[in-house]
DNA sequence: AGGATTAAGTGCGAAATGGTACAAAAAAGT
DNA sequence: ACTTTTTTGTACCATTTCGCACTTAATCCT
């Protein structure tokens, strides 16, 4: 008893997706991939086991069957909200970390784009997904914990072959370490994003950013 | 129906708290500390909302209603738990903090401790309650906001006088910054915290602290 | 037009959940 | 012994939750 009387099936979705050649049942009166961000942003706002399929099934417009259907159980449309989020970040990030520009620059973008993916939100700061309920999963779930450290080490790696590279360009001094400065990256993404979730203020937020981007860059400047 | 037929009420709690003038009705069959603790236990593997009335009452041995009248509803329960991990957290580190030994000791030694609080656990390591579980709640429940705000603020300035003191007493050069360095020292123990939950092997999470107290402490020793 | 195919929508059900009313039990005070 | 006080233990309730069976609707194919 969740949704008394719909409006009628929205019988025209605008674009077909990738308009293939014409599926032979009834249409989908929805599109998955903003079902799907529906779902993310439900799972980032509650985390898992308080997010109900009721909550989910009103939000995203479909009925439990039907979501049950289109994405497996619960647990399932959770994996795939997440591998949704991961995608959507690093779809964010990649251009940034490859860029070509100085450390420093790069670092300031990549946090600035990290707090807006936090801070986010219609109710509230989300906070990063990983970091948020990811990671509480990840004790007793086997195939996200396996995301969750796949994550983790994507992002130290992407920003130690940063430091590494703005070492042999000679913006960093040789006796700095990237793989230190890769996982300390990482360590400030992560005090940002618990710390959003608690609404401290983006100011406050980005003093930390920028403390940190100054130590890392100019922390062993001695060499320079 | 959660249990049914438990052993005798338990006649003799063996140390009586602070042994008052004797209570006047039906002497308690429980220690609360002791069932605080296994409340804690339970909320630190699942969080709040996967962490049912029924567990608690299974894990402590109470009944719901005995609960209820001890420790008021779930809800408050989850705070007095939060508050008995900060008091817990809090004892164990206090005396490293204020200890006069070097500071790259003093480091060594909170890390240490802090990953034996993250890595315990029967079911698997339990990482930090406040990173874990009290941070997702903290977006919509000012009460545990605000505990979890003052803990980022308490651990903060712990770490920043820590530096502040070495920095006096020549361990660090003058021109480091303290503020800077403790939010950083924060930030390893909140990446850690998030990574030992998803079961990173201790080894490597050390390997991530040694690093940073590495960089902290000799960051920019250029000037020593 | 009629069958095949795919998805939407209704409604049910078993279990779990948070919470409480009420009685039984165990102690102290009189 | 009897009352008072405090806690325990049983039973219950309303609601929520996940999941599924089954019907209805919309499209394609022949």
């Amino acid at each position: 008893m969740v949704q008394k009387s719909k409006a009628p099936p929205a019988k025209g979705p605008s674009a077909k997706s990738a308009v293939g050649p014409r599926r032979r049942g009834r249409p989908r009166a929805y599109e998955p991939e903003v079902v799907l961000g529906k779902a993310l942003d439900l799972f980032r706002k509650a985390g898992f086991a308080a997010t109900s399929l009721d909550d989910l099934s009103a939000a995203t417009g479909m009925n439990r069957p039907s979501l049950y259907g289109a994405f497996g159980d619960k647990r399932e449309l959770y994996i795939r909200s997440y591998q949704r989020y991961r995608d959507d970040a690093r779809a964010s990030l990649v251009d940034i970390f490859r860029s070509e520009q100085p450390i420093r620059e790069r670092l300031k973008r990549i946090y600035a784009t990290a707090l807006d993916i936090y801070l986010s939100g219609d109710s509230g700061p989300r906070g990063c997904f990983t970091v948020m309920t990811a990671a509480s999963e990840a004790v007793s779930d086997p195939e996200i914990r396996a995301m969750v450290v796949e994550g983790f080490a994507e992002l130290d790696k992407a920003f130690m072959t940063c430091f590494r590279r703005a070492r042999e360009k000679g913006e960093l001094p040789a006796s700095t370490d990237p793989v230190v400065l890769g996982h300390l990256a990482s360590a400030s993404l992560h005090t940002i994003a618990i710390r959003a979730r608690a609404r401290v203020p983006r100011s406050e937020l980005e003093a930390i950013v920028d403390g940190a981007i100054d130590l890392m860059c100019s922390a062993a400047i001695q060499a320079g």
